[in-house]
RNA sequence: GGGGUCGUGGGGUAGCCUGGUCUAUCCUGCCGGCUUUGGGAGCCGGUGACUCGAGUUCGAAUCUCGGCGACCCCA
């Protein structure tokens, strides 16, 4: 019980994740589930608030690294959708078709965008004449559809991803591809770094990189059931789309060469991310950064005394409210117990309480949602010492999360030890692994796990492949995935 | 891809096997009133449901088939 000052458990929320997953959602205002469709899914109001905090964050940072926001039509004409072979092949069962217009078929049927690639790359071969166009570094945050035909789960398995943001660019030179890719992982890192989420990345074993990419990088966190969630992916393209979609640039030599591309991607799985890493049994536990409302007033009235609390909770609403916080005064006749689990549900960072007590002192009673941890606050000091203390959540919460992700990450020299560590409630191995397709297919196999791929930056490993026993040549991640 | 379980007010459920006073139980939520307010108070009143379609039957929440949806297991 927070009221004790300790910390609120976390059992139900490990032992029984989708539970609390899916009760979270409706308990905290999230997302309405019940859309007579299967895989689509509403956001609520207080829900959409944080996402779209969240992904103000993405913006600004796409913004200062020169990416530009655009905003592409949702069909895409089949002929044009079907021209990069490979990339159909990835894709092609997952597609939703438009095939008629009111009672008439349509002549060329059209695609619901299960991504943007085949729908911007066209563009781009208009816009790319002379290498002065180079590079092009645009982004969009819109929606898709894929066809998901295994469990669909509000914002981690969707038919509608509502949430997807994507960013294209096209390059003159193929480092500049390759240094794009970097400023993407380097991006995304900042990104969950704001937002307190933990993270491997990986290079995806080629069996598994996007469909039409030379090679895919992915960012992985950990559900608290022990399985890991992808929640980014940085690709290569090569000039794969290049030679497909014509796009070609006039170099100062007057030769024209194809271009280099790449392209990245985060969805609203961050947000499920987000309300995961630090969750617990009565509800969420937002960061100050992205909580619709960070700081909650809920004053105690007594009988008699009502009017100097309240007077004293809206002035302090106002003076937090001018210095920039989102602050919200619950004046609802509810007693305060009530409210207090109501917003904590919630993830409301920090609560204040203005009491008979406080009026009597000249302070305010604060409690941190995190931590439980309660303290009086002289009245002059509230505004610096409030947002003091959000710094702090901050910095705790995302110190927490990243604690129990290392914890869960455990080296493993053969197939019955990455068993053990991904079996219930496990996470994530790391193994040596001589790079073979026939070999991750057989770690695969023997184990129950997926392979996330070999550690991106990762050191090269000293042991041996647990499967063939040659040399490993890198380290490889190993875990349930979702 | 294969197999299984399930669907009752806003949420969680009882009833179903053995069809009939089911006018459908209880908890919670929500609305109104009294009262209370430093960790989910209490009392009174109110609101609100058998997933959809077809079938069997004198009669279906209950039995059969199908759709839609949810959840679980295996590959």
């Amino acid at each position: 019980m927070i009221h004790t000052g300790e910390r609120v458990k976390r059992e139900r929320w490990k032992s029984n994740f989708s539970e609390w997953f899916s009760g979270i959602l409706r308990s905290a205002d999230i997302m309405e589930t019940r859309y007579p469709v299967k895989g689509l899914f509403v956001w609520l109001p207080y829900g959409l608030k944080l996402r779209n905090h969240v992904f103000a964050i993405m913006r600004e940072l796409l913004e200062r690294s020169g990416h530009q926001e655009v905003l592409f039509p949702q069909l895409i004409p089949e002929n044009i959708f079907k021209k990069e072979a490979e990339h159909i092949r990835g894709f092609e069962e997952q597609v939703y078709w438009v095939t008629h217009g009111g009672k008439d078929k349509l002549d060329v049927k059209l695609a619901l965008r299960p991504t943007s690639e085949t729908s911007i790359y066209p563009m781009f071969a208009l816009w790319i004449r002379s290498h002065a166009d180079l590079p092009i570094k645009i982004y969009q945050i819109v929606n898709i559809f894929r066809y998901e035909t295994k469990m669909t789960k509000p914002m981690i398995r969707l038919r509608e991803v509502t949430t997807f943001k994507e960013a294209h660019t096209a390059h003159a030179k193929p480092e500049e591809a390759e240094a794009q890719v970097r400023e993407a992982v380097h991006i995304y890192k900042r990104f969950f770094d704001e937002l307190g989420v933990p993270y491997v990345v990986t290079k995806r074993p080629r069996w598994d990189t996007f469909a039409g990419a030379e090679y895919s990088l992915a960012f992985d966190t950990l559900a608290p059931d022990g399985r890991t969630l992808q929640i980014g992916t940085a690709h290569n393209l090569g000039q794969n789309f290049a030679k497909v979609y014509e796009l070609k640039y006039e170099a100062p030599n007057g030769k024209h060469h194809y271009v280099y591309q790449a392209c990245y991607g985060v969805s609203e799985r961050v947000i499920a991310a987000v309300m995961m890493a630090h969750g617990d049994d009565v509800g969420l536990c937002l960061p100050p950064n992205v909580a619709p409302i960070q700081v909650v007033i809920v004053p105690i009235p007594f009988k008699g005394r009502e009017v100097p609390v309240e007077q004293i909770a809206t002035a302090i609403k106002n003076e937090l409210a001018a210095a920039g916080l989102r602050v919200h005064l619950d004046e609802r006749d509810l007693r305060p117990g009530n409210k207090f689990y109501y917003w904590e549900r919630r993830g409301v960072p920090l609560r204040l309480e203005v009491g008979p007590e406080d009026v009597k002192k000249e302070q305010v009673t604060v409690v941190r949602r995190d931590t439980g941890e309660k303290q009086a606050i002289a009245k002059g000091a509230l505004k610096t010492k409030v947002k003091q203390l959000l710094e702090e959540i901050t910095g705790d919460i995302r110190k927490r999360a990243w604690k129990s992700f290392h914890e869960s990450v455990k080296d493993a020299s053969d197939t019955e030890t990455i068993k053990r560590v991904i079996e219930k409630r496990g996470g994530i191995a790391r193994m040596p692994w001589c790079g073979g397709k026939a070999c991750g297919k057989a770690l695969e196999e023997q184990t129950g796990g997926d392979l996330l791929g070999e550690e991106f930056d990762g050191k090269t490993p000293s042991g041996a492949c647990p499967i063939c026993s040659k040399r490993a040549k890198v380290s490889v991640l190993i875990a349930r995935t979702y």
